[in-house]
DNA sequence: CGCATACGCGCC
DNA sequence: AAACGGCGCGTTTGCG
């Protein structure tokens, strides 16, 4: 009755229930984990970061805890009396020492480099290399628990372990995906959704001249960067292109003039600028979010493309700070959220596609990644599934625009073409 | 001793 | 490079 009275019907029936049994299998399934592989790399990292632990030591004058920030603060910022100027305090009103504002501090004293060296050697070594091979199961493969309903937009989330934030960008990080293997015979076979949100958010705006870049199958960066600097797009320079990518990463989180300045470096005026320039190009995305912060405002949520709906509290409050946190929630999670519905759509489609051509018992899904799937797949069967899984993903005749799947595979996941 | 926070950081 | 939106988790620290 409740869910009727919302209007939640067709998301509970439409989109979750369906792919209930999808994601019990996939938690069953589970990864196959090299441990050896782990515990080599292990034993190597644990080497470097001794040699880091006293190489800091010793430039910092005496031991401490390397691992706890408060010992960290006193040491740079009171022993060894490193400016704190223009540096970020935290949340709870100390001198940061995160990652961002120790770069700043680079040319002051050869310490800064060791300590962000032993910071990323600690975080892999604690959080993967030492504690996955704790909970691969008997089987040998890892079974994350995928909470269907983790979050207030309708992503997915993943615990014990989390394998949606396995590292993947930098060069240790894909020492760790090395670590997860196809099984004998097979290959993992990876399908992601080429810049899903931009997409939505085209969409959702209604915006001709956005949805045109993807129908045209452009790169959105540098189209975007053409009509803000309003130059032809042979004209348009790396520094453009990077600047034009910066507004449209944050666009989605709801950014304002502030963050945009902090983010693209220069001036306060230069930031507002660009940032009316963007705005003044796409007029139809400055309407959007102007009808979305009102509407939540009104109505107290926002909703997805699908009719997945989020809450807000704060989304009336006079205090500014609290509200404009609002706004930028409410204005997300129409884009995530939408993201969300249709990868959850495509895991249904992908399986019904698996089921219909026979090839449920070669190809095994094993984890979403927020616009994501990875599956385990037999050798053979390798080229036909790449072709039907993306069809079932790219195939949403009711959405205007090109929904474009990117597909890789190799036998491990840190190397897949 | 266990538990809750603060902090920092991995992913999309 | 970082991180406005969304997460989970390891370590430290302070508290009961």
């Amino acid at each position: 009755m409740w869910l009727k009275k919302n209007g939640l019907q067709k998301v509970l029936n439409d989109i979750e229930l369906p792919i209930v049994s999808i994601i019990e299998e996939a938690q069953n399934t589970g990864v196959l984990v090299d441990i050896p592989y782990l515990k080599k790399l292990s034993e190597e990292y644990h080497k470097k970061l001794t040699s880091l632990e006293n190489k800091i030591w010793k430039l910092a004058g005496g031991e401490f805890n390397i691992n706890s920030p408060k010992q960290m603060g006193e040491i740079l910022f009171d022993k060894m009396g490193l400016s704190t100027k223009g540096l970020k305090k935290t949340a709870g009103g100390s001198r940061s020492t995160r990652e961002s504002e120790l770069v700043k501090l680079k040319g002051e004293h050869e310490i800064i480099e060791h300590i962000l060296a032993y910071r990323e050697l600690q975080k892999l070594l604690s959080t993967y290399i030492d504690n996955i091979p704790e909970m691969v199961g008997k089987d040998g493969r890892l079974h994350t628990t995928l909470n269907q309903t983790g979050t207030t937009t309708g992503r997915m989330s993943s615990v014990n372990p989390n394998m949606q934030n396995i590292p993947a960008r930098n060069g240790l990080g894909e020492a760790i995906r090395s670590a997860f293997v196809a099984e004998k015979g097979h290959s993992f076979v990876a399908f992601d959704y080429s810049q899903i949100e931009m997409r939505i958010l085209a969409v959702l705006a209604k915006d001709e001249k956005l949805i045109n870049v993807f129908k045209e199958g452009k790169d959105v960066h540098s189209s975007v960067a053409s009509f803000v600097f309003g130059v032809p797009e042979d004209k348009v320079t790396k520094d453009m292109r990077r600047k034009a990518k910066v507004i449209n990463f944050g666009i989605i989180y709801g950014m304002g003039v502030n963050s945009l300045k902090a983010n693209l470096g220069g001036t306060r005026r230069e930031a507002q600028e660009f940032y009316d320039n963007y705005f003044k190009a796409f007029p139809k995305i400055a309407a959007y979010f102007d009808g979305v912060k009102k509407s939540a405002n009104k109505k107290g949520f926002t909703e997805t493309i699908f009719g997945r709906r989020r809450y807000f509290k704060g989304i009336t409050s006079s205090i500014p700070y609290i509200r404009s946190m609002a706004e930028r929630m409410a204005i997300n999670a129409p884009v995530q959220g939408s993201a969300a519905d249709i990868i959850k759509i495509a895991m249904k489609k992908a399986d019904d596609r698996l089921k219909t051509e026979g090839l449920k018992d070669k190809a095994h899904l094993l984890l979403q990644i927020h616009d994501e799937l990875i599956y385990e797949v037999e050798d053979e069967a390798v080229p036909k599934v790449k072709k039907i899984i993306k069809e079932a993903m790219e195939h949403f005749p009711d959405i205007e625009l090109p929904l474009t799947v990117n597909v890789t595979s190799g036998k491990r996941w840190g190397d897949m073409k």
